[in-house]
DNA sequence: GCTCTCCCAG
DNA sequence: CTGGGAGAGC
């Protein structure tokens, strides 16, 4: 089964690369996050025409997160409210969670908050949602012990996941986000699976479109797939795909493959 | 010689339209309307690339007039009152007029003021500009007798060049602008050459973006070449290319060719 | 509809 | 840098 994750940066405007890169790259399920649309104007046809069952929660301009999968998916539940009740509603007014289940294992795409600067507002609003995202897995697992996490997790686990040394003060390296990936996602069991692959730094799935970012290869591997260990063995590979990065206009994400 | 007028809709936007029509189409001038452009931005190297000599005109987000000629052109004159002084310095604000000549043949590229509605103040201002067009084009016809204005006019001379009956509310076919065209234009001796091959109606060079204007060929012919009685038995031939109007993203106008 | 500017977000 | 949105202009 490969589960595949890309932050496309605006569905629509990427409709096209998503499709050629579906035809070119037939995966089970590709999570897409930062769709960047209503449900109502999501364009579906590209990918239904392709053969793909679409799973979809979007808003207005910001976040959104969507399913595709190429045989129907099942108890598909959107945000985190859908789990834990009414409430954590406040943290489902941001598009960022969807997950549905494709035969025995239960697939939770994310798109965890950016936080802006560290100490901002939006960072802590950021740590409050790694909190409410424990409870989730958390209640996740008690259904299941075979999952996969996947999307852009804003987050750099180490420096090997980041092309230069990181300051305590970086966003999405910061010492309060890395303890939170560990507290509230890898303290649960959970495996960050490229790294079962692949030990070494300069991997990366993420590079900033100011200043040059991908040309001077000024990247970082924030998109990730976290495996329960029922899960672990049955990978067999996970790589991040640099092509469609290259592409005219392209997301400032590329996708990463996960083979089980 | 080739002298082509293109109302563009931003040269930044449609620079690689251009560019490959020129390859497709080489012309000697090449007048463009609407680039949209303060000088400094305009993107010059795809037009010098192919050889081009660009004199330009522009001004942010609005108007803006470019000549481009294989070879070099003389007496470039930028806007009325390089010719008429500083008593219509107002109406160069709007950079709607450049003028330049290659060969024996004083070329004036114009994009004249849309108006907006029948009656509004930039209907007034319109017809205004009209009347300072006339003393340009006088004070020009001075210093030659061999004259082309071509542009976008934003009139349709008669309702053989709109796709449906008119009213006298219809701004670009109400009948104080097609007086002021023929007042401030023909009566001075410049003919609309594209008459001369051309007596049916049905041939037109814009169609509004909205409501499928294209699609149903609901089209203006707005876009004009003007020759004095000297020129006008060296006219070979004029004709409206359509090719461009259906690219993907086009301008909503379409280029239109005078070969002398 | 499709430009543009300006603004916010990442 | 590249998204989306709002509002103006045509």
């Amino acid at each position: 089964m490969k589960i595949a994750t890309w932050n496309v940066n605006s569905i629509r405007t990427r409709a096209e690369q998503v499709t050629n890169w579906l035809q070119a790259n037939p995966v089970d399920v590709l999570c897409l996050q930062e769709t960047k649309v209503v449900d109502r104007d999501f364009p579906r046809s590209p990918f239904e025409d392709l053969g793909y069952h679409l799973y979809i929660s979007g808003q207005k301009s910001y976040n959104g997160v969507a399913l595709f999968s190429q045989t129907p998916m099942s108890d598909v539940a959107i945000g985190f409210s859908s789990l834990l009740g009414d409430a954590v509603a406040e943290f489902d007014l941001q598009k960022r969670a969807i997950a549905a289940t494709l035969e025995d294992v239960r697939i939770v795409n994310l798109y965890v908050p950016n936080g802006s600067a560290v100490g901002s507002d939006k960072y802590e609003y950021k740590l409050q949602w790694l909190q409410v995202l424990h409870d989730y897995l958390k209640a996740t697992g008690d259904r299941t012990d075979k999952i996969c996490i996947c999307g852009d997790f804003n987050i750099a686990p180490d420096d090997r996941d980041v092309y230069r040394d990181t300051k305590d003060t970086d966003i999405m390296a910061s010492p309060a986000e890395r303890e939170a990936l560990q507290t509230q996602i890898l303290d649960l069991g959970f495996i960050d699976i490229f790294r079962k692959f692949h030990e070494d730094g300069g991997h990366y799935s993420w590079w900033d479109y100011r200043r040059g970012g991908f040309a001077n290869n000024r990247g970082w591997r924030i998109d990730h797939h976290y495996l329960t260990p029922a899960l672990r063995d049955r990978a067999r590979h996970c790589a991040i795909d640099i092509a469609p990065r290259r592409l005219e206009r392209p997301s400032d994400h590329t996708p990463v493959v996960l083979e089980l």
